[in-house]
This record gives C-alpha cells, sequence and structure tokens, in this order.
DNA sequence: CGTGGCTCCTGGCGGC
DNA sequence: TGCCGCCAGGAGCCAC
C-alpha cells in the first residue's frame, strides 16, 4: 500500500534507473487512470523527452520533463514502477509503459486501477490545485501543531486527511498512533502538547526508518504494530490483544490496553 | 466545516 | 470443489 516511504522508495527508483535517458516511445494500455490528459496527448508529451529529474509530496511523485512540464504519479493501493529489459516481457497490469532508447522500459502498473498519472506544469502548483497539506517529513511542529488543534475529529481521521498532512495512510496512521500510545478515536483538539510533539517526533522517526529500511515490513522492527497487525494477535509491549474497530471509515488496528481514551485534563 | 457513506477495482479468502 | 459475498485500501464526491 504505497504511503510515504514506498512513494519514496519508488522515487529513488525512478531516480536511479530513468533519468536523463531519452524516451522512445510511451503507450498508455488503460487509459481511465489519466487525470486531466487524454492517451494521445500523454503519449505525445512523453515521446522524445527525458525525465530529468524528481520529487515526492505526500504520496504523489513528480516528474520532470521540462521546467514547465511534470509527469504526476499516484499509486492508489497497488500501483508501482517496473524498470525492464527490452519490452517482451510486460509486467502483469501495465497501464503506462515507457521505452527508453536504451532498450530498457519503465512500467507504471497498478492491478487495483486506483493510481492516477496527470500532468501539471509544477509540482507546487499541482499541491496547491489539490489542496494538499505539507508533507509528513517535512512539516514542522509549529505547524503541526495548529493543525491538530483546528481539527475537531478524531486523530485518526486527522492523520489520514491529505489536505492537513500528507503521506500518512491506514497502515503508516496507526502505527504513529500505537507506538504514541494514542486511542486513534481521540479527538485530535483534545490532545496535550506534550503528547503532539511526542506523536510528532514519532511520524518523523517511523517514516525514516520504513524509508532505510526501503518499506520492506519483512525488515522493520518486530516492535512495531505493522508486523503485529492480526485482530487478536498479541501486542508486542504490553499483555494486551490487538484490536479492530472502525475509525474515518478504515479499519484500525490498536491495543486497548495501551492505547486509552485521554483523560479530560490532558495526556 | 466536518464527517460518514458510497464508489471505483480486483484478488483473496471464509463460509456454506 | 465451487461459488458467492465480503473485504482491503486512497481519495473524490455527495448528503447531512
Amino acid at each position: 500500500m504505497p504511503e510515504l516511504p514506498e512513494v519514496e522508495i519508488y522515487k529513488r527508483y525512478l531516480e536511479s534507473t530513468s533519468l536523463n535517458k531519452r524516451i522512445e516511445s510511451a503507450s498508455v494500455e488503460r487509459n481511465q487512470m489519466l487525470f486531466n490528459v487524454g492517451a494521445d496527448k500523454l503519449e505525445r508529451l512523453l515521446a522524445g523527452r527525458k525525465f530529468q529529474s524528481c520529487w515526492r509530496h505526500g504520496k504523489y511523485l513528480f516528474a520532470e520533463l521540462r521546467p514547465d512540464l511534470w509527469l504526476v504519479l499516484h499509486f492508489g493501493m497497488t500501483g508501482n514502477l517496473i524498470y525492464f529489459k527490452g519490452d517482451s516481457e510486460k509486467p502483469h497490469y501495465t497501464r503506462l509503459l515507457i521505452r527508453f532508447n536504451n532498450g530498457h522500459s519503465l512500467a507504471f502498473t497498478d492491478q487495483r486501477k486506483f493510481g492516477k498519472i496527470s500532468i501539471n506544469k509544477q509540482p507546487q502548483e499541482f499541491i496547491e490545485e489539490r489542496n494538499l497539506g505539507p508533507d509528513a517529513l517535512q512539516i514542522d511542529f509549529r505547524a503541526f501543531k495548529t493543525m491538530a488543534a483546528r481539527s475537531r475529529g478524531a486523530v485518526k481521521g486527522t492523520l489520514l486527511d491529505q489536505h492537513r498532512i500528507a503521506g500518512l495512510g491506514n497502515l503508516y496512521a496507526d502505527e504513529a498512533l500505537f507506538q504514541t500510545r494514542i486511542h486513534p478515536q481521540a479527538a485530535s483538539c483534545a490532545l496535550s502538547e506534550q503528547t503532539l510533539r511526542l506523536l510528532f517526533k514519532n511520524i518523523k522517526r517511523i517514516l525514516q526508518t520504513a524509508i532505510k529500511r526501503n518499506a520492506d515490513y519483512t525488515e522493520f522492527p518486530k516492535s512495531w504494530l505493522l508486523v503485529n497487525r492480526v485482530k487478536g494477535g498479541k501486542c508486542p509491549r504490553c499483555p494486551g490483544r490487538i484490536a479492530t474497530t472502525k475509525v474515518a471509515g478504515r479499519t484500525t488496528y490498536f491495543c486497548p490496553s495501551c492505547q486509552k481514551m485521554p483523560q479530560r485534563n490532558g495526556q
């Protein structure tokens, strides 16, 4: 599930495989994923150009074709990038295929088609158009605190709202709340400054650790909820059991014994 | 303004 | 063994 760490890994993958190579041709295999550009136009925009740089904001990946022309990828739930030799064995679920002049190709694959492909003049323009919040790795504590204080709903919903903070999805939101011992239903504006500071630090640490480990869950610390995400499973921290509930429409895993609702007077 | 519910899509899995 | 229905998950959209 591509959340911020996965998209950061895709960015590095694109940078290490596909930068500064002339694009011979491109083909759109499924145009329902195109957001603001037609298949013909996208193919024409890509052909003959090179990816010059990459940028990431939240769960969005931007690839520069020209200073005022960027390809924008969103990976939905099952999106992936695959760089491969030749185009004989095109990967399953390829939605956009980009052929380079070195005989290699880059495929944007997406089994469930929740991903989106678009074109924009500038990443910043796209971010403003979509009204995205600050990137979860870039946001500072002041902005984080203000954002949390303004949100009256459950803290889990706040963390998932890409307009407030961009990059966290269902799994990493649960992880951050678990590691900070916050109940996912707690109102975010009811959290003390001390708790918010801890949550802020944990979000950064969790995302950075995940990136360092290539977003490979099998390499994550055993103390994380992510690797113990089984209903009724043992909490890695206390004798309690992992439970599930729905928060903000999402299945939420948490430990009811170490993630308590905050008391009226803080904490 | 905020939120809950529905929708898109597909494969995997539990139940009968 | 087969089939049905449910679920996962990001995010836009609509109704309240």
